[in-house]
DNA sequence: TAAAACCTGACTCATTTGGTAGGCTATTGC
DNA sequence: GCAATAGCCTACCAAATGAGTCAGGTTTTA
C-alpha cells in the first residue's frame, strides 16, 4: 500500500482539525498549514481530496474554512489514507482468479497472499478512528467536540 | 510498504525453485523464466538480489543455474520480500521519536501508527514460509509446467 | 577452447511524488 | 457594489521510482 506523504500529511491536517475543534467555526487552510508546518498550496490538494471523500467539508469567503463533515470517531484511518493514497493493498496485481486455474505455477497461492495481507491493512487501520488518534496524542487530555 | 513486482516476481521463481526442488541441482535463470513466464533478464537482476540476501546460491558454467539456499520451511516471505523490495514498512517516514516531544502536535502518535502498521506486515510476512506458499499452490490445483 | 552461465552497469520510457505558480470564483464586510 | 478574503482549479515542473532491456564482461567446465 504505501503510505506516501499525502496519507501522513492528510492525518495530520486532520488531526490538527481535531484538536482544535470549534463547534462549526471553519479553519482555514493557512491555519492548518501553520500548526502542522505543512507546505499550504500542496496540503490545499490534499484537503480537496478529503472534500471529494466526504471527510471534511469547506465553506468559501472570508472567514471560511474547513470543517470536519463528521465526528472523529466516526473517521476512520482507513479512509483518510484511501481517501489520497487510493485503495489500501499489498501490491497491486490483479485479484486471485478464483475460477478454476492459474496461468502459471503457484501464481493463484501469491494472488491470494498478497489479497490477504491488503485485507489485514485494510482491517487494522479501519480499527482506528481519529477520535482514537486524538486520544493518543493528547496523552490523557480528551478534547471533544 | 507496497510489494513491487520484484516482490512478486522473486516469490514466484523462488516458489518455482521450490516446487520443481531436485536435490541440488541447479536450475538455470532461463528454465526459471519459461516456466514462471517472466522476463528473462529483469529475473536475473532479482535473483542476483536474493543471492545477495543469501537465500539462493548460484552455480556458474555449464549446467549452472540457481539453487535455496535453505529449506523452503526456512525461507520466510518477510525475507523474500525485503531483499528486492526493501525493508517491510508502512511509509517511510522516521521513526516516531521516543525522549519528549514532537515538533508538531499528534505527529508522534501518527509516527508510531505506521510503525505499528509496519510492524504487523512484517509479522504476518514472516509467519509464512515458502514451504506453506508450495502446500498452497499445491493444494489448490495441478502444478503442471 | 568455446559454449553456457553468471555478473555489471548503463540506458530507456512511463508513471508517481512532492511540490510551485497563478488565476478564477464565491462570500462577506464596509 | 467593491475589495479583501479564502477556497477552487489548472498547469507545470523536477526528481525519483518502476519495469524492463541491452551490451558487454568474466568465470566455469564439458
Amino acid at each position: 500500500m504505501k503510505v506516501s506523504t499525502r496519507g501522513d500529511y492528510a492525518s495530520r491536517a486532520l488531526l490538527s482539525l481535531a484538536l482544535h475543534a470549534n463547534g462549526s467555526v471553519p479553519t482555514s487552510v493557512r491555519d492548518i498549514a501553520e500548526r502542522t508546518a505543512l507546505p499550504q498550496p500542496y496540503l490545499e490538494q490534499i484537503l480537496l481530496a478529503l472534500k471529494g471523500a466526504g471527510i471534511v467539508r469547506s465553506k468559501r469567503g472570508v472567514g471560511g474554512g474547513y470543517v470536519l463533515a463528521r465526528s472523529p470517531s466516526e473517521i476512520t484511518m482507513a479512509q483518510i489514507v484511501s481517501a489520497v493514497d487510493g485503495p489500501i493493498a499489498a501490491g497491486d496485481f490483479g485479484e486471485p482468479h478464483q475460477d478454476g486455474a492459474c496461468d502459471h505455477e503457484g501464481q493463484c497461492a501469491l494472488l491470494a497472499l498478497w489479497s490477504e495481507v491488503g485485507e489485514l491493512l485494510r482491517t487494522r487501520l479501519s480499527s482506528y478512528t481519529l477520535a482514537d488518534m486524538v486520544l493518543r496524542a493528547s496523552g490523557s487530555q480528551i478534547s471533544a467536540q
